[in-house]
DNA sequence: GGCTTGTATTGACGTTCGTTGATGCAACCT
DNA sequence: AGGTTGCATCAACGAACGTCAATACAAGCC
């Protein structure tokens, strides 16, 4: 149930330069598009907002989930699904519910790679 | 050539409570899905990393974004009216050439909407 | 065992997205 | 004026996406 997430947001380095450090090459580019992208849906946003507002180590039953969308289960649990294969959230089955929380640094990460300034070169 | 843009990161207030700090009500999610989805796609990434590169009040003309890719022009004009469209940047034309920059603030805005930690709540 | 509840997967559908060639428009240059 | 260059828009196509009903799987309970 888990070991299928992306490692863009590189968990132990600096993932890559920044947004604004240097033009992204092609490899930085599509693996931090896809983090983007399972951003790009407002269900998932709700989904990561609900998750994440539990705060550090918090977790989410879907059982909490899915109520609060005007969508089907199934619905819920694909976008839960690339949440996760984007390397945002992880899941873990205890009993019959499955919980859900936010991998722990993934914000924090992709906010340094939006601000990271460019390295105001010193001859300008 | 201007104002065509969202308003979602705020330009002014903090445009929303934060990922974390509460749940998303549906518009928040809608209008801040679509700045995602901007960015989420590989080549609108290395663009906006082009454009973002040069710093505050940088600027890049087209006629040097349009060669970096293997796209045609259509393509990355397409592409750049849609970062456009989702409050990421502008643009003005200059003689013959037209010119792209990062709106000020708005990169900053949309890091500390993802880090602003939850209001830790003081009953807990 | 069989029944029930919670969640994931499958297969199908309509819609949106990324891409292109063709075309249009704006500004420069003789 | 006519020609050229830079960029945007249009129309069309295939691919990817979001959604659902149906089904499968997992765990608890009788």
């Amino acid at each position: 149930m888990s070991k299928q997430e992306l490692e863009v947001i590189g968990q132990d380095a600096a993932c890559c330069p920044g947004l604004s450090a240097a033009p992204l090459d092609e490899v930085q580019a599509a693996d931090l598009a896809k983090v983007f992208k399972a951003l790009g849906d407002p269900v998932r946003l709700r989904l990561m907002s609900m998750i994440a507002s539990r705060g550090e180590a918090g977790e989410v039953c879907v059982c909490e989930l899915t109520p609060a969308f005007d969508l089907s289960q199934p619905t819920i649990s694909h976008h839960l699904k690339l949440l996760r294969q984007a390397g945002l959230i992880d899941c873990e089955r205890r009993g019959t519910w499955v919980y859900y929380w936010v991998l722990p640094g993934v914000l924090e990460r992709l906010a340094a790679f939006l601000t990271t300034p460019h390295p105001a070169r010193a001859s300008a």
